[in-house]
DNA sequence: ATTTACATTGACAACGTTGTCACAACTTGT
DNA sequence: ACAAGTTGTGACAACGTTGTCAATGTAAAT
């Protein structure tokens, strides 16, 4: 055991351990061509005795390429709702496949730091990707930050298609037509709707899917069922309130989350209504607590966890290019990929056939 | 614009523009002593008009003291529930605070790869510290390449309280004892409890502080009224029915997490029971869905935010120790920090007084 | 006026690795 | 047998920065 020191073994420790030249090491631990077989293993021997490790700031420096830190960034601009935790979910599995590392930012993208910040984070991390989230995917600054510094992203549910960029979605429009036919379906003609935060593009396609639905229908919207709620349980209320206290109340309620369907649902209970006979209602994204609400939520499952999974195959595979097209600068192959991940309509308690007596 | 070179401008260039020695560049962006106000500001400026940034790599090469990377890590076991995503909304306010990015790693507790992964990230990110949560908290094998590494780190509600490491946790054995308390005062006596899995220092405490209130209340518990749910909806779904299908139904379930205590409010529903009339329920987490449900649900609010900061708030002020002891190695000041932070004992509509027709 | 101390600045080596090039030893094609 | 290629190996410079130490200037103490 006197062979012991302190400073960590390198490289030039293995090269006279070896009785090989530097030269030779590095080829190995590299693997390079041009060395022979047994001076593979000669070489790899010396290393393993020494617990020799590759310093990695002096291979960052000497190496022309850029040398890849498997690192990608989630950034996000929402405080942490579950949407943003399930795509992490399925954004952190693929990392663990393709042998990145992720890491997670809170950019607010109203602070005038943000550019100080991004600029920061791809800096000091050599970030080699992200992928951006909620009002981010829009954010000029961030994206301006990233284009600069030549990080490659992937968008998730984006409100502009704007340049050659690849993102992740569902088509949101169309689940909305799709849950607004089901209860058109089950007769309902008054439909209430509450919406979400505006300029969110969730709150813009699924009100657009719903009147869609209604106009193909050939019915009108009343205004006065349309109400606001942040995409938020607390903001819901005092519409849900109003919806439902109404002589000529809506039979039916489209509440364009499942936070927001479930203060409906809390409201209704509050006045004693029996759900779902006197008023059917649908939420949207199916979070876990859709299904343990009473009763239970119909929804439209947004396959999150799917869609962070997908922006990352997206992003890695343009990071690891095994055979794709040979890429330069940041631009991405053309067009750039969009991905539309299929929805379910889930079917629950929620909502139920207009009974005759209802009706005007 | 004849200035603009394809190369990202070194410290030589900075020299040169400013007419002084390299040295003296690297005196002013490190803001060593022995550098005059006029030169500082001369480099300054230089710096400032060719958009100088230190080769990191370079740096880390150089530099005895071990360069720091501003980077920790979150580390956990459990497929991401609400727990795990909310102590990172906590630790992430703290690593902004403090200028640290986070990266988050699941770790398969179970796998033989663990070590490799670890070890993997410790290299390769140079991790500055870390936070543990879940079943990794009491990972020989993960706490092991840690200490080797001399990566400090903090435990999130760790089951032990060996060696001398610093952990953040709520006293729960006291939470669910005070919860059970609650519910005698209402003058329930058959009360029933539904566990967690095993193993888990939440399933232990929280089952231990409930039997110490029933004994001390002088009552003996009825193994007919304790089934098992595995912290999960689904799971304990079974189970609590059972406890409302008896002839001697309890009049009070304790559900020892918040989805346990949806899955017992559902099969109530079911059955046709009117809560909390017919049966108080009281849960454990204060998950964003339990105001939600309906009833809406008395349970404990576990500050799982705050203990992400404050274990951020633990490993900051050991990485950056301005004026405190100082330390060597991966020791901790002893003894070592063991935080407590306060709960709160949430009571809502599920909980109700004992009527007197259903006593015996 | 001389010493002493200290602040300011720079020249140069060193860090551990990879890129370039040179060279020897084979292998293949004629 | 000879040229031309290929494979295996090493010597050496270079990367951009910081540590060491020496040189200079300047203020304080004698």
């Amino acid at each position: 055991m006197a062979d012991i020191s302190d400073r960590k073994p390198t490289i030039i420790d293995v090269a006279s351990r070896a009785g090989v030249s530097i030269k030779t090491v590095s080829r190995v631990i590299n693997d390079e061509p041009h060395v022979s077989a047994a001076m593979r293993d000669r070489v790899r021997q010396a290393v393993n005795e020494l617990g020799f490790e590759a310093n990695e700031s002096a291979r960052g420096m000497r190496s022309l390429t850029p040398e890849k830190s498997y690192v990608v960034a989630q950034l996000y601009g929402d405080p942490g709702g579950a949407y943003t935790s399930d795509v992490q979910i399925g954004l952190l599995s693929r990392c663990h496949y393709f042998g990145y590392h992720l890491v997670v930012e809170e950019l607010d993208y109203q602070s005038p730091e943000i550019e100080r910040r991004t600029r920061d984070l791809v800096r000091r991390l050599k970030l080699d990707g992200a992928v951006l989230t909620a009002p981010l995917t829009d954010n000029e600054t961030v994206l301006g930050v990233l284009d600069d510094a030549g990080v490659p992203y992937v968008r998730v549910a984006p409100v502009t298609e704007l340049r050659h960029l690849p993102s992740v979605k569902i088509d949101e429009k169309r689940a909305a037509y799709q849950l607004t036919q089901h209860l058109l379906a089950f007769g309902h003609r008054r439909i209430g709707f509450v919406r979400g935060l505006p300029n969110h593009s969730a709150t813009i396609l699924r009100f657009a899917g719903f009147e869609q639905a209604m106009h193909e229908a050939g019915l009108t919207i009343d205004p006065a069922l349309i109400e606001d709620g942040e995409f938020r349980y607390h903001a819901a209320m005092p519409g849900a309130h109003r919806l439902l206290d109404r002589s000529d109340r809506p039979t039916a309620i489209f509440a364009s989350n499942d936070e927001m369907a479930a203060a409906v649902i809390t409201v209704a209970h509050e006045m004693g209504l029996k759900l779902p006979d006197d008023c059917s209602i649908v939420g949207f994204d199916d979070i876990s607590t859709s299904e343990m609400l009473w009763p239970s939520l119909t929804t439209v499952r947004q396959p999150v966890e799917k869609l962070g999974a997908a922006a990352g195959d997206l992003l890695f595979t343009r990071l690891s290019p095994l055979g794709g097209p040979s890429l330069n600068g940041n631009s991405w192959p053309d067009p750039a990929p969009h991905q539309i991940l299929p929805h379910d309509i889930v079917l629950r308690s929620s909502t139920a056939p207009l009974r005759r007596g209802k009706t005007k």
